[in-house]
DNA sequence: GTTGCATTATGAACGGTGTTCAGTTATGTT
DNA sequence: AACATAACTGAACACCGTTCATAATGCAAC
């Protein structure tokens, strides 16, 4: 194993997503580019080639451990409310906290588009679908008398919904300031959402 | 007015928008670049920066036409319905159907960010503040017991609900399929909320 | 030590992007 | 016919993602 400076593979691996997560984070997704990653980590464009496919693949990998993050505080803090109702809406907040911590590296997921006929690797896919399931469950206890299947869509609705209320927020769309703001636009969707689908 | 070709500024200007939107509605937001209009309306790149302040003017009055077409027939097929509750059903369906019918065209307003320090420009923003207040409208009927101030948060909550559903959906991220299964979704949310919404 | 080899890293090059602007061309007016 | 002015061009700039021949290095064997 020759190697010509003081790190591993997986070193430079690790130092490119951090460095990614700093300059997006700082400068959002449209200031990112393969060179001032390279040069953030001391090592040239053609060095981050040889550690990941191409700046798609970077950025995958780095919207996966968003995403990860994100999944891991979602669970975490839910776990603290016991009642159902409550454990939704904190999954909500949760989910804004976090948008509203991080809004470049959020919105990266979602402003992030593969180039020409590349496809969204399964492992992205399955770490989105987790987060629908976390609210699917999380509806569950109050859907006694709905199917399963009424409650994967009643699912998939709310959550679209609180993820439409999070991204007009952060872009600004919305006329509303400050994260209790869009907390409380929030509460208001998921409660009445929860009003009626309980209801009916 | 000396003139060399056949065509007015007027004219470029309206044949450029055109063609952007042509190219968008078939290659996408990512597949248009100053030098594929210029190339599709016979002119040069120079051409096009003497109609156009830059790319991001270019984009954004297409946004705006986009926006007005939907507004447009947001108004229309609304009209047709007469119960409050099926007005604001209704003007989901027609933001899903248009969204379904123009994918690439509609998701720009969205994928465009502006570039550097440049604003959104206020005829802009009008635009879009018309949609929220065509949802608030429609809310006002079936809000005889809530504050103007609730209607108007209500109306976001809703209307972002809808958009939600309605990215998420396009992107591919719901594993729905077919416009109906997506007019579903918002069927669910929007009526779930309503009834919730009027109960409290 | 020295040699040879495989690994690691470079950076120039390619075709693309948005944007600018000196220079050319065609037109309307004098 | 000459001039002024508007219209238009296209080369140039700095950037982008991506590739790859080349150089530099560390290690094993001799």
């Amino acid at each position: 194993m020759a190697r010509r400076s003081d790190h591993s593979r997986d070193q430079i691996h690790e130092m490119a997503l951090s460095a990614t997560e700093r300059i997006v984070g700082e400068q959002g997704y449209q200031g990112l580019s393969a060179r001032k990653v390279a040069g953030a980590i001391g090592y040239t464009v053609g060095t981050l080639y040889l550690v990941f496919d191409n700046l798609d693949d970077l950025i995958l990998q780095v919207n996966g451990r968003t995403l990860d993050r994100l999944y891991a505080r979602m669970v975490q803090e839910q776990a603290k409310q016991k009642q159902a109702k409550e454990r939704l809406l904190q999954l909500g907040h949760s989910y804004i906290q976090f948008a509203c911590e991080e809004p470049h590296t959020w919105q990266m997921i979602f402003e992030h588009r593969l180039t020409g006929e590349r496809e969204i690797p399964e492992w992205f896919q399955l770490k989105v679908a987790r987060m629908f399931a976390l609210v699917e469950t999380g509806l569950e206890p109050l859907a006694a008398q709905h199917s399963p299947g009424e409650i994967a869509l009643a699912a998939r609705a709310l959550w679209s919904g609180v993820h439409g209320v999070c991204i007009l927020a952060v872009s600004d769309k919305l006329d509303v300031v400050g994260v209790e703001s869009v907390q409380n636009l929030t509460d208001l969707l998921v409660g009445n959402f929860l009003k009626g689908f309980m209801s009916s």
